[in-house]
DNA sequence: GATAACTGATTTTTT
DNA sequence: ATCAGTTATC
């Protein structure tokens, strides 16, 4: 039966999925069309996961038992009229503009809409490199007009904090801007406190002082020259003076004493703490100022501004205004992946459509609301993640919630042990079943003094059964700790894959060198200042090397040595190797990005070593979960944040010893320490369940991350590694192809750059392929979000005619029946990348129709036509003897006067 | 020897 | 925040 408002609370394992991709399939099914489907995830990686599980499903139906099953389950169709629609079905998905994406991406996509509301161009950068630096840079600017310096540094000192982490809480204010505004702060004066304080303290003093037995112990803590000293004595926090060298002379006098200084230390602290939030709002105005006019003047955002200014939109916009943009978003279902951890803010924003749809009124009577998650998985709480939030919203929405009882992932022993473990420790755990073909698995729980050492010894022994090296993965609590498991095993001969080692690209010298580049191609005087900063050097000119006379290997090593760039970073000489595969200047510059994304996805072999929080929504084979190397760190946020559900119910500063005075204050933090408490009982479940068959668990004899789980130490089943019958999914298809050299388009760019000197005709070439790329089908429907991103990338390039050029081009591709013909049913990749020597080469278009390949190249111009026949020859040659299937190879001009497709 | 205060060193997770 | 190590007192 379908119901149309439902919840699933999934469990690590038990197919949430594949419960996501029945659910989209019904609604399919029912006769939903996909453009009213909204589907939200929280990485690329889920959502493009889910678009892939989605078409593979619909592509051999007949084959998928357990999803037909579930299909007509919730739909009530038969088989046979599943069997009968799913074609035209596959083929409608792929030709419609799909909604399913990331949750931050649908945001964007909002604000590119709406972005002149809040005065901000549509094609808007959210990850400009440099972003935090150039912020604070006006930020600091702001505070210095606004006179208020003197209140910054006062808050830096009184809180014993460095700028960069009054920068983190600023964030923080900005990002619950709106949960704050209940909350009021006036400033207090701090000496009537101090005074009443150092005024008891005199009778202290007094008492002491009459006390003949008072040893100097006891004159010395009584004996406080200010009142910060005073503050700093533990025994201020005591509950009675009737103890260690105070005893010999107590009276119960210096008890009400106590009582008197403690009073006054609680109103100090919470006047402190008044003073604080209060230049923390005046400080928070200047910094959105800041943050306005680097969007303003440089079309910049950070993280969370997508999120905020979507937000204010909403709340600005007249109520028809926000219906046009309901009405023309055309939302009918909507789909939350990982729901537990959505943050308020963003569920404020998707309020108001699931109420809508919720409601079941006009247009929306057959529109539905399913989302899955798991507040056992709830790790992201200081990324504002509130797990509150999952039944508040279930029922706020009349949501029926249902649990995914059955364990598809692991293996009977681990889920068994995952069962008992957490069951005696986590109020509501539901035990997880296991399917009977799942009755083995092996878990070990030991404790050892060396851990990095068993570590390797355990990996030692998974490959002795016959493990594959890649099917291995070691989690650990840091990337710190990575780092010395990676050393670790490298140094014993067994190969690593870290996915915290940080791409080449990000790397400090790596972006001096990608500035310097930016600076010589550009001539753009920023570039030379980040340069500079990036060096931690004060700027002067730089002397441009001719870049037609240079190569760009040249220029680069040139630049190293002026620099003296090296210094003992080898990431400078990998980059320099890395540069060879390019041919120019601007090829490296607007492709550096691309790179660094083929490159994360490495194809390297390995035993996988990640951090517990980055191996959520990920499994493996064989995992090894390793104790913490080094101490647990404290909680040290300076900011108490007191929920109660989802609701700001007050804000604390944090301070030492105030829990002893303060029962308000101990309330809040008892109640932050029992969510961090869940955070690190959530981040230990995520580790366990990432394993399929077996699970190694390393303790360490003391402070041990593991033992609040009072886990006891042996292991139970049996440890095997049977040979795997590869039913894993293909990865991407690299090519790997080594031939003539027949030319690539780097080659002939640069041929027309030398011949015409037109810089402008590259970019338009650049800009029609990438927004060619981003078309998400070949459809109407897919062009402005296209159009949007291709401005996002080089809007700044481009002329307002060579905008509109393009996109009259895409429109007239999208209607050329020939084209359409070719792409209609085919499996369609954008940018196939395609390796040959060490270099990568994108292919256009790829289409796979089952039994024969399309190869096609697109072209802006007709000029050096016989070189783009070469160059596609070359892809068509590569293509057929990879997959030996038959391969036809088109070029397609996208002319001004129409489109023509030119067969070889 | 037991007890308590103080000093100094150590120390995360990321779309 | 929490540990180990040191110092002072009874």
């Amino acid at each position: 039966m379908f119901i149309k408002n439902l919840a699933y609370e999934a469990s690590a394992g038990s197919g949430k999925t594949f419960m996501l991709v029945v659910r989209y399939l019904s609604l399919l099914f029912q006769g939903a069309q996909s453009s009213k489907i909204l589907a939200l995830t929280f990485t690329n990686k889920a959502a493009s996961e889910m678009s892939e599980r989605i078409i593979e499903t619909l592509e051999d139906l007949e084959y998928r038992e357990d999803e037909l099953k579930e299909i007509t389950n919730v739909t009530g169709l038969s088989k046979e009229e599943l069997l009968a629609q799913r074609k035209k079905i596959l083929a409608e998905f792929l030709q419609s503009n799909t909604k399913i994406m990331t949750i931050d991406s649908f945001f964007t996509q909002i604000l590119r809409k709406f972005s002149l509301y809040v005065s901000l161009m549509p094609d808007f950068n959210t990850q400009a490199s440099q972003h935090e630096l150039k912020l604070l840079h006006r930020f600091l600017q702001e505070v210095s007009v606004s006179g208020n310096k003197e209140m910054l540094i006062t808050l830096a000192l009184e809180s014993n904090k460095r700028f960069g982490d009054i920068f983190t809480l600023l964030e923080q204010f900005y990002e619950k801007q709106d949960q704050l505004e209940g909350l009021a702060f006036s400033q207090k004066n701090l000496f009537v406190y101090e005074n009443a304080a150092m005024d008891a303290l005199k009778e202290l003093q007094k008492i002491v002082a009459g006390c003949k037995g008072a040893s100097a112990t006891l004159k010395k803590q009584v004996d406080c020259q200010s009142f910060e000293e005073l503050r700093a004595k533990t025994w201020v926090q005591k509950e009675t003076l009737e103890y260690w060298v105070f005893k010999k002379c107590f009276t119960p006098e210096m008890d009400t004493v106590l009582t008197r200084i403690q009073e006054a230390l609680k109103e100090y602290y919470r006047a402190r703490e008044s003073n604080f939030f209060y230049a923390m709002q005046t400080l928070v105005t200047l910094y959105k100022k800041a943050k306005k006019a680097l969007y303003k003047e440089e079309n910049e955002l950070g993280f969370n501004d997508v999120t905020q200014l979507v937000y204010t939109i909403l709340h600005q916009l007249q109520e028809s205004e926000f219906l046009y943009f309901r009405l023309d978003a055309t939302i009918e279902h909507i789909l939350l992946d990982e729901f537990q951890d959505t943050s308020i803010l963003q569920y404020k924003i998707l309020q108001p459509l699931i109420a809508e749809i919720t409601s079941g009124e006009g247009i929306f009577q057959d529109g539905s609301f399913f989302f899955v998650g798991d507040v056992k998985q709830s790790i992201y709480r200081f990324r504002g993640g509130v797990s509150a939030l999952f039944d508040v919203v279930a029922k706020e929405n009349n949501t029926h919630i249902e649990p995914l009882k059955v364990n598809y992932r692991s293996q009977k022993e681990v889920v068994e042990f995952v069962n008992e473990t957490f069951a005696k420790i986590m109020p509501k755990y539901q035990e997880q079943k296991v399917p009977e073909k799942n009755n083995g698995g092996y878990v070990e729980v030991s404790k050892e003094e060396n851990l990095l050492e068993a570590m390797q010894q355990k990996v030692e022994e998974l490959l002795r059964v016959g493990a594959q090296l890649d099917d291995i993965a070691i989690l650990c609590a840091t990337n710190g700790d990575g780092e010395a498991i990676q050393q670790q095993l490298e140094s014993a001969g067994i190969e690593v894959v870290t996915e915290t080692t940080t791409l080449l690209v990000n790397q400090k010298s790596v972006q001096a060198l990608l500035e310097y580049l930016k600076y010589i191609y550009f001539h753009e005087a920023i570039a030379k200042y980040n340069f500079f900063a990036l060096l931690e050097q004060s700027p002067y000119e730089i002397r441009v090397p001719n870049i037609n006379t240079h190569s760009l290997f040249e220029i680069i090593q040139h630049a190293i040595e002026e620099y003296k760039l090296f210094d003992g970073d080898f990431n400078t000489l990998r980059f320099l190797d890395l540069v060879r595969g390019f041919d120019d200047i601007e090829a490296l510059l607007f492709e550096y990005e691309r790179i660094a994304e083929s490159a994360a996805s490495s194809e390297l072999h390995g035993v996988r070593v990640l951090t517990v929080h980055k191996s959520k929504g990920l499994e493996f084979e064989h995992v090894i979960v390793l104790d913490r190397l080094k101490k647990t760190p404290p909680s040290r946020d300076a900011i108490i944040y007191e929920y109660d559900g989802i609701d700001l119910k007050h804000i604390y500063l944090r301070t030492a010893g105030r829990d002893a005075i303060d029962s308000a204050y101990k309330e809040a933090l008892q109640k932050e320490q029992k969510l961090v408490r869940e955070d690190t009982l959530n981040a230990l479940y995520v580790a366990f369940t990432r394993a399929k068959r077996n699970l190694f668990v390393i303790q360490k004899p003391e402070k041990s991350t593991f033992e609040l789980l009072g886990l006891s130490l042996g292991t139970r089943g049996v440890l095997v590694s049977p040979k795997q019958n590869k039913t894993n999914t293909q990865p991407p298809q690299h090519f790997a192809y080594e031939e003539l050299y027949y030319g690539t388009q780097s080659d002939i760019l640069a041929v027309e750059d030398t011949q015409e000197e037109d810089l402008s005709a590259i970019h338009f070439g650049l800009a029609m392929h990438y927004m060619l790329e981003m078309m998400e089908s070949f459809s109407f429907e897919a062009i402005p979000h296209a159009k949007d991103m291709m401005l996002n990338k080089y809007g700044f390039v481009l002329e307002e005619e060579a905008v509109a050029d393009i996109e009259k081009r895409v429109a007239t591709l999208v209607q050329h029946k020939e084209f359409l013909a070719l792409v209609e049913g085919a499996k369609i990749s954008k940018e196939q990348p395609l390796k040959y020597k060490n270099n990568l080469r994108y292919l256009d278009l790829l289409l796979d129709k089952g039994d024969h390949y399309y190869v096609l190249d697109y072209k802006s111009s007709r000029n050096y036509s016989d070189k783009h026949n070469t160059q596609v020859s070359f892809y068509v040659n590569a293509v057929k003897k990879i997959t030996n299937k038959p391969t036809q190879g088109y070029v397609c001009y996208l002319l001004e006067d129409g489109v023509e497709l030119v067969a070889l």
